[in-house]
DNA sequence: AGTGGCCCCTGGCGGC
DNA sequence: TGCCGCCAGGGGCCAC
C-alpha cells in the first residue's frame, strides 16, 4: 500500500537512476485502463521522443515533468510499484505501462490495476486540490489546529482526506493517532491545541521513519509491505496496525479493530482519547 | 458540510 | 487437496 514514504523512496530512486533527460523511444500499453487521460494511442504519440526532465512528489502523485511543459502524474493507488528494469529483463505480467528508455526500462507494475497515469498540461488541476504537504512549513501546529476546528469530521476520515493534509494513507493514519494518543473517532474540532502539537509532531515523526525505512529497502519493486505488519527490509513493527488483539505497546489494552470510513482502523482503546 | 454506498481489481485467505 | 466466495484497500463519484 504505496503511501508517502513509498512514493518518495519511488522519486527518489528515479532521481538517483539517472531517469532525468533521458529521451522515451518507446511505450508499451498492455492495460489501457491504467492511463486515464488518453488512448493508449494518444498517449504513445504524445510521449514518444520527448524527454524527462525532472522527477517530483507530491502527496502521493509521482510527478513527471516532460521538457515540453506536460506532466506525467502517476497515482500507484494499493499495489501500483515503479520498476527500473534493464532492456533485457522479462516482462512480468503485471507490467501494465512500460516506457522504453536508451538504456532501460521504466515499468509501471500494478497487480491490482487500481494505479492510474494521468498525462496533462495542467498538473496544478489535480495537484492544487490536495492539502499541505507533511513536512511543509505552512503546516504549523497552529494551522493545523484551526483547521480541525473548522471541520466536524472524525479523525481517522480526516488524516486519509488529502485535501486535507496529503500523503497519508491508512496504515500511517493508524499509527500517527496512536502516536499523538488521539482517537480515531475523535471528532476533529474537539481536538486541543496541546494535542494538535502533539499531532503533527506524530505526523512529520511517524513519516520520517518510514521514508527512512524505506530508503534501505527499496530497488527491487517488491512491495515492502508485509502481512505479518512489518515494515521494510529491517522490520520496523507497528504499533497498532494489523495487530488487533495484541497488547498495546503502552498499556497492555488490546490492540482494537474497527470500521471507519469502509476503512479496517486499528487503535488502542485506552491510550487513545 | 458530512456520510454512506458503490466501483474498480485480484491475491490471498477462510470455509467446507 | 481443491474450489468457491468473499474481502481489503485509495480515491472518485453520486445520492441523500
Amino acid at each position: 500500500m504505496p503511501e508517502l514514504p513509498e512514493v518518495e523512496t519511488v522519486v527518489r530512486d528515479l532521481n538517483k537512476a539517472d531517469v532525468v533527460g533521458k529521451k522515451i523511444l518507446d511505450i508499451s500499453v498492455n492495460w489501457p485502463k491504467s492511463i486515464n487521460s488518453h488512448t493508449p494511442k494518444e498517449f504513445k504519440d504524445h510521449l514518444i521522443g520527448k524527454n524527462f526532465d525532472k522527477i517530483t512528489r507530491r502527496g502521493k502523485f509521482i510527478h513527471l515533468h516532460l521538457d515540453d511543459g506536460y506532466s506525467l502524474l502517476i497515482h500507484l493507488r494499493m499495489s501500483g510499484h515503479i520498476l527500473i528494469k534493464e532492456l533485457d529483463e522479462p516482462i512480468n505480467k503485471h507490467e501494465q505501462v512500460l516506457f522504453h528508455l536508451s538504456d532501460k526500462l521504466i515499468s509501471f507494475h500494478d497487480p491490482r490495476k487500481f494505479g492510474r497515469i494521468t498525462l496533462t498540461k495542467n498538473p496544478n488541476t489535480i495537484l492544487d486540490k490536495l492539502g499541505e504537504e507533511p513536512f511543509s512549513e505552512k503546516l504549523t501546529s497552529l494551522y493545523l489546529y484551526e483547521k480541525l476546528q473548522s471541520k466536524k469530521k472524525n479523525m481517522k476520515t480526516l488524516l486519509l482526506d488529502q485535501s486535507f493534509i496529503a500523503g497519508i494513507g491508512n496504515i500511517y493514519a493508524d499509527e500517527i493517532l496512536f502516536d499523538a494518543k488521539i482517537s480515531p473517532l475523535r471528532i476533529s474540532n474537539t481536538v486541543t491545541k496541546k494535542e494538535s502539537v502533539a499531532l503533527l509532531n506524530s505526523i512529520q515523526k511517524i513519516l520520517k521513519v518510514a521514508i527512512d525505512k524505506r530508503g534501505t529497502s527499496l530497488g527491487t519493486g517488491e512491495s515492502n509491505f508485509r502481512s505479518d505488519g512489518k515494515l521494510g527490509d529491517h522490520g520496523q513493527q507497528l504499533a497498532v496496525f494489523r495487530q488487533t488483539g495484541k497488547k498495546c505497546i503502552n498499556c497492555t489494552t488490546p490492540i482494537k479493530k474497527i470500521k471507519v470510513a469502509q476503512r479496517s482502523t486499528h487503535y488502542c482503546p485506552k491510550c487513545q482519547k
